[in-house]
DNA sequence: CCTGTTTACATGATAATTCATGTGATGCAA
DNA sequence: TTGCATCACATGAATTATCATGTAAACAGG
C-alpha cells in the first residue's frame, strides 16, 4: 500500500516549497539574513509600500507576529513605518535607501536560484507551472 | 513597476501551499485536530512506519519539534514509539488502531477538499500539476 | 579490537510565534 | 449626529518551536 501522502496535493505543494525554500534560505543564511527579513523585503520591493495586514499575509504569518518583525527591520533601518492618511488605522511600511540596496542585492541572488531550479525546464514548462500556481491562488 | 514576488516560483509555491492548506487546517480545526498531529497522522497513513527524523522532514519541522509532537500523540494514544530492530538509535513510530480510526477520517476529508480544490481541472491537467511539483522534489 | 567520527534521538535553555485582548479609527444604520 | 459593529494594529501572557548540547548506538580505519 503506498503513502497517502505521495499523491496528496498540499503535501506536494508543501514539500516542493519547502524543500525548494530550504536551499534558498540557506544563501541567506551565509548573508546572516533572517528568512523573515527577506520575505519582508521581497514584498516591498522594488517600491511597493504595504500595510502590517498586507505584509502579513504576504509573508504567511500572522498580524502580531509581523508587527514585531517590522518594528525589528525599522529598529535595523531597513525600513520605515509611516502613517497611512487615507486611513490611519494602518500602517505604512516602506522600504529605506539601506533596505531596498539589500533588497536589490537578494532579489538577484533569488533569481540566479530560480534559474538554477528551473534549469531542466523550458521557459514555456517555466510559465505553464507560475500559471498554475496563480491559478490555484485565484481561485 | 510590478511587485517582486508576483512572478517568483518561490513566493507563488509559498502562497499556494500556506493558501490551500489554510483552508483545510480550518476543517482540522473545526475536529478539534491540531494541524501537527494531522501531518504526522497523514505521514503514517495507512501503514508505513516511520523514524523520528523521517517524521520531522515529512513534516517540514525539525528533529527536536517532532521529538516532542511524537510524546503528544504517544500520550494521546494515536502513535507507538517502539525500538527499531535494526538500528537501536532509531525509534519506530507506528499508528495505533485508535490512530488509524482517526486518520481515516481525517484522509476522507482530505480526498474531498483536494477535489474541490482541483474541480476546474481536468484529471489531467490535476495529474500534469502533481507532476511537475513531484519533478521538482526530486531534482 | 580500539579510537575517532558520524548518526539518531532526547532535553534544558532560549527564542519565536500565537492567542486573547485592548485601543483608536472607520463605517453604517437609525 | 449617535450608537454599534468592524477594522487595523499593538501588546502582555502563554504556547511552540528551535538551538545547543548530551548520550548512546553504529561505523570506519588502523
Amino acid at each position: 500500500m503506498e503513502r497517502f501522502t505521495e499523491n496528496y496535493l498540499l503535501y506536494l505543494l508543501a514539500q516542493a516549497s519547502g524543500k525548494a525554500s530550504a536551499e534558498f534560505h540557506g544563501e541567506l543564511a551565509a548573508e546572516g539574513v533572517p528568512v523573515s527579513t527577506w520575505r519582508i523585503l521581497a514584498t516591498l520591493y522594488p517600491d511597493t509600500p504595504a500595510s502590517i495586514g498586507e505584509l502579513a499575509e504576504s509573508c504567511l504569518t500572522k498580524q502580531p507576529t509581523m508587527t514585531r518583525q517590522v518594528d525589528r527591520l525599522a529598529a535595523a533601518g531597513l525600513v520605515t513605518r509611516a502613517l497611512n492618511a487615507d486611513d490611519r488605522r494602518k500602517v505604512k511600511v516602506s522600504l529605506t535607501p539601506d533596505g531596498r540596496r539589500l533588497a536589490d542585492r537578494l532579489a538577484t541572488m533569488a533569481r540566479a536560484h530560480e534559474a538554477r531550479l528551473l534549469r531542466e525546464y523550458t521557459p514555456e514548462q517555466a510559465a505553464e507551472l507560475k500559471a498554475a500556481l496563480a491559478g490555484l491562488l485565484s481561485r
